[in-house]
RNA sequence: GGAGACGUGCCAGAGCGGCCGAAUGGGCUUCACUGCUAAUGAAGUGUGGGUCCGCCCACCGGGGGUUCAAAUCCCCCCGUCUCCGCCA
């Protein structure tokens, strides 16, 4: 959530950031207003309260007669109180649920636009050239079949579109990659979390992935809980209602899970293959930081992804992505897309979001404002949080297809092997 | 699944419907004292919001209710613990 305060001091800031998004502006003079009436509700029932708090401590001390003729005029005093809270809370309510639906401010430089507005910012290796080494690539599915390692067919059997088994190496593929994930995320420092892929309704709205995108999301409707998109949300809600002590450095966490996701919207896309499923692995790198620091560990994030990728031996392009299709919480955001060779396009891997401090305030996670020499002062703030994809199951894809060789096996990355017991092919079954 | 107990500040732990934002102890910070440390003494030590910057308002797991007035009484929810049952 937006810093009301700022969004008053500052409203053109906002007002251009809502147009980059080519989201509504007058949005920012309704939250204006809506927190001015709310400001002048809050003072009327404020100090109608005081009255009746001081009318109070002369009713307890009264006696007889005198108490009685005191309880008469309070009495009256009440309900003016109880109508001035009412009215009070109401436009609480209205001006909380404004705050509540606008996005992010986005950083300096984001691009404007939507979803093909994106600024390409690098392109790092060389597709393989096929074409030069004479053979037609296959694409992921069959490879995976050909080896015995993707079985869609009984996934869908079992479970429905979108669902699949991985099977003998493949499944020790994507094993391999998540181990390597994790103990990359380990080396910088971060503390390994397996989460909750189960989340109650306030921690998935504190995230906000319960606004527009809800329809992307499961319910377990007998016990109203969330099946999560992604551990960002867990990793999110973990320090929900707290103060953290941020003067060490950065508070960082990578999560492990399963993710889950509806893909509602997406009938007849990516149908193939494991490319766009309902359930898939990730191991994801997560931080709560000092506001001063976000930038900075949004450059190493995205740092620590082009060393994976660079582990998985894959071609891609580093992407800056439009205001437009941030999401509601990014305030700028990179995503590291892989070539696929079989698509002949950049497939996203990665993705990472600086979240400033949209979502610690929505989550109301803050720290002690740092003073002179780094000793806390009074008083608290905001800290800022960031995530980005160490590695995903789609990964499979973009490896099976850049690393096989004419007969259908595939080479396994060096860096992968050690967490393979050694095994350098994938061989045709 | 059944029965019960409990949820108060950084921690432990009191709390009669009004004098309770909350006793007491510990911790922490500052100061004093003492060669140093320890000990001792004194003061301070929550969060959020509003503000005419004097203060004022809210918060005792969360949400409702009763009352002139709720940490305190009532209801619902969440969580923790104990016992019984069930499953492994």
């Amino acid at each position: 959530m937006i810093d009301v305060n700022e969004l008053r001091e500052n409203p053109d800031l906002f007002r251009a950031s809502q147009r980059a998004r080519m989201a509504d502006e007058s949005i920012v003079d309704a939250i204006i207003a809506a927190d001015s009436t709310r400001r002048s509700a809050l003072n009327r029932f404020e100090s109608l309260r005081a009255e009746q708090n001081a009318f109070g401590k002369k009713v307890a001390v009264a006696k007889g007669e005198e108490k009685q003729a005191l309880l008469v005029e309070v009495k009256e005093l009440a309900g003016s109180v109880k109508a001035a809270q009412a009215e009070s809370d109401q436009a609480k309510t209205e001006q909380d649920a404004l705050v509540r639906s606008m996005s992010n401010v986005i950083e300096p430089g984001v691009p404007s636009g939507g979803e093909d507005d994106f600024e390409t910012l690098r392109h790092v290796g060389e597709p393989r050239d096929f074409g030069a080494e004479g053979f037609e690539p296959k694409d992921h599915l069959q490879l995976g079949e050909l080896t015995g390692g993707i079985d869609m067919e009984r996934g869908a059997k079992v479970s429905g579109a979108r669902f699949y088994f991985l099977k003998g190496m493949v499944a020790r593929l994507e094993i391999a990659l998540l181990r390597l994930a994790l103990d990359e995320a380990i080396s910088h420092g971060f503390t390994p979390m397996i989460t909750p892929t189960l989340v109650r309704p306030e921690t998935m709205a504190g995230t906000g992935f319960l606004g527009e995108h809800s329809d992307e999301i499961y319910h377990l409707e007998e016990d109203d809980l969330y099946l999560v998109g992604t551990s960002e949300v867990a990793l999110a809600g973990y320090h929900g209602d707290e103060i953290l002590d941020l003067s060490n450095g950065p508070v960082r966490y990578a999560g492990w899970s399963s993710c889950y996701r509806r893909e509602a919207g997406s009938h007849g896309k990516d149908t193939r293959g494991i490319i766009r499923v309902h359930q898939f692995n990730k191991v994801e790198m997560f931080s709560y930081v000092r506001i001063e620091d976000a930038e900075a560990e949004h450059q190493r994030m995205l740092a620590w992804e082009e060393e994976m990728l660079a582990k998985a031996e894959l071609s891609y392009r580093v992407i800056h992505t439009a205001a437009g299709d941030l999401g509601t919480s990014a305030a700028r955001k990179y995503d590291c897309e892989a070539w696929v060779p079989t698509q002949g396009a950049y497939r996203e891997l990665t993705s990472t979001s600086n979240c400033t401090t949209f979502q610690a305030r929505r989550l109301n996670i803050r720290e002690r404002i740092p003073g002179e020499g780094g000793a806390a002062t009074k008083g608290t703030r905001p800290v800022a949080t960031l995530n980005g994809t160490m590695a995903t199951t789609r990964w499979l894809v973009a490896i099976l297809e850049t690393h096989q060789q004419p007969d259908g096996s595939v080479i396994v990355p060096e860096a992968l092997r050690p967490y393979m017991g050694g095994v350098k092919v994938i061989p045709v079954l």
